[in-house]
DNA sequence: TATTGTTATACTCTATAACTATA
DNA sequence: TATAGTTATAGAGTATAACAATA
């Protein structure tokens, strides 16, 4: 008697349709305002595991990230390159190599994460302050 | 004052990063139950798009899922191969073809809808039942 | 001329296998 | 033997270009 001949299952209510447009919507945003840095959404990722830590080695941050420690390589070639992080031996195991930020990096890392703020805020904008705070509490909830 | 010395940006508490293991988590639950139908989430999606409406064409499916067209036509002899759907020119525009479920895809998007309903809730069950939906309402605010 | 479906091709992203060096 | 970084290679997924049929 309720809505059995409407739509019973559109695929604009599926929770795996929504978490794709909602990403998509997010990289959208983040492409726009981390142009002005050169770097990407991903890259800022890979940075974020560098802050406010140890330097970890190479296999550490893949390993933080979910991904193979040979996709590392080229990630970081690519920030090495632009002169954002350093990669060194580690003093008592020279197999390893340990990843830091340059100055330079670190000041791109804090400007650049602000400009992430404001992708992630633009996102949200939808939604009431307090909803907003439930939501990001909610999303890392169910992501573990 | 607050937490300047914490690290100021953690990668695990990004909403891009939130969005992408969250979804992982709803793909993994998703490859379970979905097996016993022989399709996965993404099949879902297209046979979600032909159910309770007008029988689509190709390009309309494509187009109302964000991909190419070229790229429906092999999604499309998968499941046609199933015997999930069926394929016919249109009656005025032979140009077109006309998507249909047989009854057979009506059986399965019937029970695999189900099973990934179960999937849903199983991904938002740290969730209470009111946040469940806050949850849900705000992720189709945000998402569009 | 424009559009739909199709195929061939190329590009991106990622992982697996194999190699070097270190332990 | 095992591990970290690297390279070469292959696979999945996707889009672009070109073509045939149809409008």
């Amino acid at each position: 008697m309720s809505n059995d001949s409407e739509a019973p299952s559109q695929i604009g209510t599926r929770l795996g349709y929504l978490f794709k447009h909602a990403a998509l919507r997010l990289q959208e945003l983040h492409d726009q305002v981390l142009a002005p840095f050169g770097i990407d959404a991903r890259q800022l990722g890979v940075l974020l595991v560098l802050t406010g830590q140890e330097p970890p080695s190479q296999h550490q941050v893949a390993q933080r990230l979910g991904v193979d420690r040979t996709t590392m390589v080229a990630l970081l070639d690519t920030l090495e390159d632009k002169g954002i992080l350093s990669r060194h031996p580690h003093k008592q195991d020279r197999r390893r190599n340990v990843v830091e930020l340059t100055e330079h990096g670190k000041d791109t890392v804090r400007r650049a994460t602000q400009a992430s703020d404001e992708a992630e805020r633009s996102l949200l904008s939808p939604l009431s302050p307090p909803d907003q705070k439930r939501f990001r509490d909610a999303l890392q909830l169910i992501a573990h």
